[in-house]
DNA sequence: CAGTGTGAACCGATTCACAGCG
DNA sequence: CGCTGTGAATCGGTTCACACTG
């Protein structure tokens, strides 16, 4: 859905399919981590364990990426985990620039994940003058004045908005007018976009009503009769974790 | 993929698709602000617009829930509210816990999309001992001891996790243990929960990478010649903001 | 012979296109 | 006549099952 129309027609040589995108980065994750247990390889059926897939799908996966795995044995994890890496595009580091430093914006600066893969954290900008100069994160707020020189200056390509839902617009225009072309949007807006633009929407709200709407069938089958809920033994690791499970959401817009 | 296996197979009365289910709370949203500016109808195509699908989605998925529209006419916004919110099952209100109060923890705490819309945050807590008594967002933080206390008190059975990666799954088992049967995690690693209960996941990080490869994408193809980018006139509002885009990812695990 | 890599079957979701109705 | 509602076509993704190989 997302990749939208005429999302590139030609030039297809390495087509990763966007679910199979999605999911690298949980690889990622899990590789990694037995990457600092100095495990040195990994059957399909371990990795797939670890980052909350089936194995099938982990294969069929990284068999977009290439044949990386010798048959018998399983996956290098330090080569599957650079791989990866640049497949995803994280071999390079990329400047991105918060804008809205709330407790949001706070907790993303803070966020350990960013800087530790691939991202660095330029800049902090917020619309209230008194924030200025305050540092967060070890990094001090700058005026939204300052929002194009920011973006520049750094080369930012990547921008990430958690102001209030009302400013989002208004923060995404001038973010992508100044050269920013990938948008993550944590307001709860449909933000518009020129093409060429990709964003990407994290909505709290939003997740939560899906987890109501499946804590009401449960609650409403109880009564249903029937064998409901076989409760097959407790702890079923196997299962996909679907992550944002999903597809990835990005537009042309 | 996540709703993975044996998830009832039985009393399949009213199937609503995931997909559906995912996009529910983005109809509820343009709805809610169209009926705060007064407007009794809608089209499909403009309610699309405002939601960021496309208008054919848009009326297979209230297809779903019943034949609520007026042909030739639209939808009355009102009517549509009122079955979308009891569909979800946000004509009650959930009491959620929030467990880890850091920045993103207080965000939560913070966001008033939760208790707008048939959420109530019943508790905050955290493992500090210091953080204890204080309030955030007017709500005293709890200690961890008293998680089990406050789970079966309120009747919760929805959990937000927000604690670092290293601690959520032992948070994971005592909310469950208590009878949490949904659980929203915000931290970055694989739960694993017994069968019945669902879990969603919202990753920062992975938003960011999968941003970082399609950013690469753009890169690359400036050189590889082609017609690429047909830069099709500015600001094309119909296309699909793919929220999440997705695909919902609850699952029985 | 364990475990990868992949064609083929399957399944859910999206899109198309138009019949049906107010 | 305009717009909804929906069967049919299509598409992308997942799962299956097994041939192939180190």
């Amino acid at each position: 859905m997302a990749t939208g129309r005429t999302h590139r027609p030609a030039t297809r040589s390495r087509g990763i399919p966007e679910a199979t995108v999605a999911r690298l980065p949980l690889y990622l994750r899990a590789l990694t981590a037995l990457s600092e247990r100095s495990v040195p390889t990994v059957s399909s059926e371990e990795l797939a364990a670890a980052a909350g897939v089936n194995s099938a799908k982990l294969r069929k996966d990284f068999s977009y990426l290439g044949s990386y795995g010798t048959r018998g044995v399983g996956y290098d994890v330090e080569y599957l985990v650079y791989q990866i890496s640049r497949e995803l595009g994280l071999t390079q580091d990329w400047p991105v620039v918060i804008v809205g430093i709330g407790n949001l914006g706070a907790a993303l600066a803070n966020y350990g994940g960013f800087a530790s893969r691939g991202f660095r954290v330029a800049a902090l900008i917020d619309a209230d003058p008194n924030m200025a100069g305050k540092p967060v994160a070890g990094i001090p707020v700058q005026h939204t004045d300052e929002l194009e020189r920011i973006i520049q200056d750094n080369g930012v390509s990547i921008g990430v908005i958690a102001t209030p839902a009302g400013a989002a617009q208004q923060v995404c225009d001038r973010l992508v007018a100044a050269g920013v072309t990938s948008i993550l949007n944590f307001a709860p807006t449909v933000l518009s976009v020129p093409d060429g633009v990709d964003v990407r929407k994290v909505d709290l709200s939003i997740e939560l009503q899906i987890l109501a709407f499946h804590e009401q069938r449960k609650a409403g089958e109880e009564a249903a009769g029937e064998a409901a809920v076989p409760a097959a033994a407790g702890r079923g690791d196997s299962a996909d974790q679907g992550p944002d499970g999903d597809v990835p959401a990005v537009m042309p817009a």
